[in-house]
DNA sequence: ATGCCGCGTGGGAGCGGTCCCACAGGGCGA
DNA sequence: TCGCCCTGTGGGACCGCTCCCACGCGGCAT
């Protein structure tokens, strides 16, 4: 028996997987008509062209990624980069939308998704650094901080970058966020429709954009309806269920007689609640309450949160497709886009 | 003003990074050296491994991994698979819990994290193709299916494969799960120490295997404190809200002396809540109730759960860790650990 | 018939590493 | 003194793809 003919031990990984010359030699053609018919050249033959498809079907080729990035001095893959400092943001629905939405919209151009979770802030240089090495064909970043280094690093070594949300009215790169001035509108004139007419609101670190502009639209919804805006209605939380607690209470105590709240967030309005409830204050029949993200928390507080509602996986896609324009033109282009939002009404108001 | 003088386009990213061969040419030595050097190869002499360090300190140089790639075969890149159908599952701190500590073990071994999310297990074929074509060195998957046929697709292709829980009891891949039966047993035993004697339970689908073991764990409890283990007061759920619901109205129906129950999972816990809310018992007055998770849905219900524990980010760590070890060892030493969980005990029981 | 154009095409030369073979040179025993 | 081994070392030959140059060949105008 020669050792041709030997049952070969069972590592299927260790099998030389069909190369592009194995195709090129099977079809009849050469390497570079291969190539071209692989990456969709207009200048093949229809004989040729239906050859090479034949043999890449008949031997199950698949293109070797790692020959062809070394080749194109491209990767096709692209980074997601998420702060993970605070272990509460990767379980929000926010990243989860917005995540599965990424995926979608990378997949549909072959890229490939790599999940890079960053703890510190600090290492953030050694991040730029490490993407840049890598060269990644572009980045794609979630929940940036206004003082944020990272981005700038990114495009001082011109890689292609897309943020989820801005860091400020000024951002230059691209980037995609929902319309939290409308929401705001919406909820707060949604509370006014309902009737109240004293209504306070829990906003965000004001150094975020999207507190910024949260606390933007309930001014104006409450202008456009002609009440008077007070500054001792805005209490500052900090995105946390206990901000929002110290400033329900703040506002209660500054405004005793007040009847609805729009927070920044569902999970401040959770605390809210709390807050509420601590004070013997019915919802919403005391006081309305409206949140902002329609998180998971929304649906499971007592009584279910009417909340706004960000279009997350709309929003990811958008970010896949701004990315990918971006990598594909090299840099120009970069804009914002700016998605609708939504009230989605519950028992809270 | 020659060519060479006039002032280079801002275009970082078009600069050729430092190769090896660059490396090599500053230490005044071979390639072969500086491979040896970077790969910890001990048959280099002091004085070499000295002039390397520095040439690459001064250079900056990294090693291009799509080269490297090819070059051994390896792509130091492992996928985590991500069944994404139900929405739901992502944004459980189950998910972002296991992913952090993915992450953090394999950052240690320089191992890039590729996140696959697949809505359609009909893919699955191509999937396990595309994972093999890819030549990623291992794959993670989270909440397989008893019925999913990716794992076994995997093992055939010999790809490394490690489970975050198992399929069944007789799983052969390597993974990693919580105490499930150990947990249900400590909530069990709480309720029985609070004096509760009719204790139900509400299970998951008995076609998983968390489902079964923390059906077990109910039993053993049970019967370790003499207690008579009916039948009719296992209710079974789907891990939905919805399923709880339905669950808890069944057992309520079956025994309205009802004074405790166990549900596997906090979701069917927070529909259970409302049925028993609906009948008129006070939780955890009339009716103590525990749930298993302790997601994020446990702390904002009311009032809040009692819940079980996983220890998600060492679950994490140690899938990496079996994994890596898996793709060093080419297959050998698959194994399963079991870690154990906790009881956080809140206001329902 | 002759030149020219342009489409398809084949294949050489990289891309930047790793692997491994061959070989230099110092220390040692015979 | 001569061979021997053993440690470090340099560099050729890939890995599998893309890029691009050069060339064959048919159709068209001259």
């Amino acid at each position: 028996m020669s050792p041709a003919e030997q049952p070969q031990p069972h590592r299927t990984a260790d099998v030389r997987r069909p190369t592009l010359n194995a195709v090129a030699a099977r079809a009849g053609v050469g390497r570079g008509t291969v190539s071209r018919v692989i990456n969709g050249s207009p200048k093949v033959s229809a004989r040729s062209r239906a050859a090479v498809e034949q043999a890449i079907a008949e031997l199950g080729y698949v293109p070797n990624r790692a020959a062809r990035s070394l080749a194109t001095r491209r990767t096709d893959a692209v980074a997601l980069v998420v702060p993970d400092a605070g272990t509460r943001l990767f379980s929000e629905p926010y990243f989860s939308g917005i995540i599965r939405g990424v995926s979608t919209g990378l997949a549909g151009a072959g890229m490939q998704l790599l999940l890079v979770l960053t703890g510190d802030e600090k290492e953030h240089g050694r991040l730029a650094a490490y993407l840049a090495a890598h060269r990644v064909d572009g980045v794609l970043m979630m929940a940036v901080h206004g003082d944020d280094t990272l981005p700038d690093r990114l495009e001082e070594l011109a890689v292609p970058t897309v943020l989820a949300g801005r860091r400020s009215d000024r951002e230059r790169l691209g980037h995609v966020r929902a319309d939290n001035r409308g929401g705001a509108r919406l909820a707060v004139r949604h509370l006014l429709a309902g009737g109240r007419r004293s209504i306070g609101t829990i906003t965000g670190p004001l150094d975020m954009d999207v507190a910024r502009a949260r606390l933007e639209g309930y001014r104006e919804a409450l202008r456009e309806a002609g009440v008077a805006v007070a500054d001792d209605l805005v209490a500052a939380g900090d995105f946390t269920e206990e901000g929002g607690r110290l400033a329900m209470r703040e506002l209660l105590r500054r405004h005793p007689e007040l009847d609805a709240v729009f927070a920044a967030s569902d999970v401040m309005a959770s605390g809210a609640v709390l807050e509420l409830r601590a004070a013997g204050r019915r919802v919403p029949h005391d006081v309305a309450l409206i949140g902002f993200d329609d998180s998971i928390v929304a649906r499971h507080i007592d009584p279910p949160l009417t909340s706004v509602r960000q279009p997350l996986e709309e929003m990811g896609r958008t970010m896949a497709s701004l990315l990918l324009e971006e990598i594909a033109h090299c840099g120009t282009g970069r804009r914002e886009v700016v998605l609708p939002t939504e009230l989605v009404v519950r028992a809270s108001a």
